[in-house]
RNA sequence: GGUCCUGUGGCCGAGCGGCUAGGCAGAGGUCUGCAAAACCUUCCACAGCGGUUCGAAUCCGCUCGGGACCUCCA
């Protein structure tokens, strides 16, 4: 029934079978955020999709190891020698120490987390707790010969390390190429041989409030090393999954792997996946730019970009319904759409055990399963599995108004289909908006009082009944069983 | 400028050689005191121009849009 997985993996721009190297299990490792801000909507769909990978592999029955750095150091504003540190500078503006900002923004991170109800990885790793381990590596690739002390600092030598290795393999970039590109803006970069070398290590002047000792001075690793490091340490030399968002391609991840070949000569990471960018009216969500906006104005509603609050999981449904490597654009009319269905979905899952089942069942819940598996299979295709969930809904629908029958078993199927799917693999949770005792007893009476006023064919008072309560955002529905009310905000 | 991705109906978004994607919106209907919901039916597509093929949204070429990366970004 599960079939075989297919992921495409952006080494080699194919879509490939999934092998572990290790079976049952499977070392997973993705960038997460650095922790100098909020994180935006953005940011959580990298974080979401790759939930969706962890959760189907475990499904899968995979013993996962997901490993999602914390950045908190290292991270600078630009390449050139001046260049500030991300979070030393937002400390400064805050007037905070580092390691406040840090924890204030890793808090913030995990909050948000936990909303879109993504699963914490199994280890989440700091660079600050890794600089042994950095300033170990940092110096077999110097005694390997692909890095150069300079002026208190460590860089990578690139055009070394390309004459015998393939750099830019990730990226599709051509070394010639890049050295021509850039040969022109050195500006600040005096330290470096090229301008493509990177900092492994790098010199703090003195005011700088984040630093540490080394072989090479105080100073403090570079962006790129950390991933490297805390992979290597915690999945070994070589595993399963390196996920991140495209736009680490290049360079980050491109001299990630440049780092685990000439430290170990060893190729790290067998899958290379790559969630695309969630766009805002087409373009690019963006810190840098202002071009974003947080969880929280979504939840509340507070942006000029919605026009109404969206609960986590309708925005997490919203995005199920695009692949993880396509570009998603957000828009108010979008998610209003996703609203509208994502309900739709709950009613009827919510209709699922009071079904009048029979003897025959007329509903092929082992072709909606087999497409489930099927689309998963294909690289975590949930757009495809959303599209069979509402051919579910439409099932139980025709079943619960008479035109199709279901047996017991086969209720129990489409169940667990649900439970699986929805549920556990992505990872949406229904919302219960069931009011209190008090709100539930409350409203019974009221219903009783509106039968009353129907059955005298008083329409005058029950329309008026119904539509004070849609006032209220309580929103009535005539069944043939009886009347229904749901909360609506 | 270089490298790469992309252009699907009113909107969002799958499909990637032949078979209805799906959701939302629209129209008609069933049901209903009326609504709502649900269901049924229906409308609206594959940027343009060529080529390959028995057959192309799907492959190839060109043209025209949009975007990403080449500085920090998930």
């Amino acid at each position: 029934m599960q079939g075989e997985l297919y992921v495409y993996n952006t080494l080699t721009k194919k879509k490939e079978k999934f092998q572990a190297l290790t079976p049952p299990f499977v070392g997973m490792y993705v960038c997460g955020p650095t922790v100098y801000n909020d994180v935006h909507i953005g940011n959580c769909r990298t974080f979401i999709s790759f939930d969706i990978v962890f959760r189907y592999l475990q499904h899968l029955g995979y013993k996962v190891r997901y490993v999602r750095n914390i950045t908190d150091v290292g991270h600078l504003e630009n390449d050139a020698d001046n260049g500030e540190d991300k979070i030393a500078k937002k400390a400064k503006l805050e007037n905070l120490e580092p390691m406040e900002i840090v924890q204030k923004y890793t808090n913030g991170f995990h909050d948000v987390m936990k909303a879109f109800n993504v699963l914490s990885p199994s280890i989440e790793p700091t660079a600050t707790a890794h600089l042994v381990e950095q300033i170990e590596t940092t110096q077999q690739i110097i005694d390997k010969g692909f890095a150069y002390v300079s002026n208190g600092s460590v860089y990578f030598d690139v055009e070394k390390f390309a004459k015998t290795n393939h750099y830019g393999e990730l990226s599709g970039r051509k070394i010639d190429e890049l050295i021509s590109a850039t040969r022109e803006n050195l500006d600040g970069q005096d330290d470096k041989k090229s301008s493509l070398d990177f900092a492994l290590w790098k010199q703090a002047s003195p005011e700088h409030i984040m630093q540490w000792n080394s072989p090479w001075g105080k100073g403090f690793p570079g962006w790129h090393l950390e991933c490297s490091v805390m992979s290597t340490k915690y999945l070994g030399e070589q595993f399963d999954i390196h996920g991140g968002g495209m736009d680490l391609k290049f360079p980050h991840h491109e001299c990630e792997i440049a780092q685990n070949k000439a430290a170990n000569g060893k190729e790290a990471v067998k899958y290379w996946l790559h969630a695309n960018m969630l766009t805002l009216n087409g373009e690019k969500m963006s810190k840098s730019t202002g071009k974003f906006f947080l969880p929280s104005q979504l939840f509340t509603g507070e942006s000029e970009f919605v026009s109404k609050a969206y609960s986590p999981m309708t925005v997490r449904f919203f995005m199920m319904q695009c692949h993880y490597a396509s570009t998603l654009d957000f828009s108010d009319e979008a998610l209003q759409a996703a609203e509208k269905g994502f309900k739709r979905i709950l009613a009827a899952t919510a209709l699922l055990p009071e079904l009048k089942t029979s003897e025959n069942s007329q509903v092929d819940v082992t072709e909606l399963s087999k497409r489930c598996y099927d689309s998963m299979n294909d690289d975590f295709n949930t757009p495809m599995v959303v599209a069979t969930l509402f051919d579910a809904v439409k099932e139980i629908n025709l079943v619960k108004q008479g035109s199709k029958t279901i047996s017991v078993e086969h209720v129990a199927v489409l169940q667990k289909l649900f439970n699986d799917f929805l549920i556990d693999i992505m990872g949406i949770i229904p919302e219960e908006e069931k009011g209190n005792d008090v709100a539930n007893g409350l409203m019974e009476v009221i219903l009783d009082l509106r039968k009353d006023a129907k059955q005298n064919k008083n329409y005058t008072m029950s329309d008026k009944i119904r539509d004070e309560l849609k006032a209220l955002n309580i929103v009535i529905k005539d069944t043939k069983e009886g009347t229904e009310w749901t909360y609506e905000k």
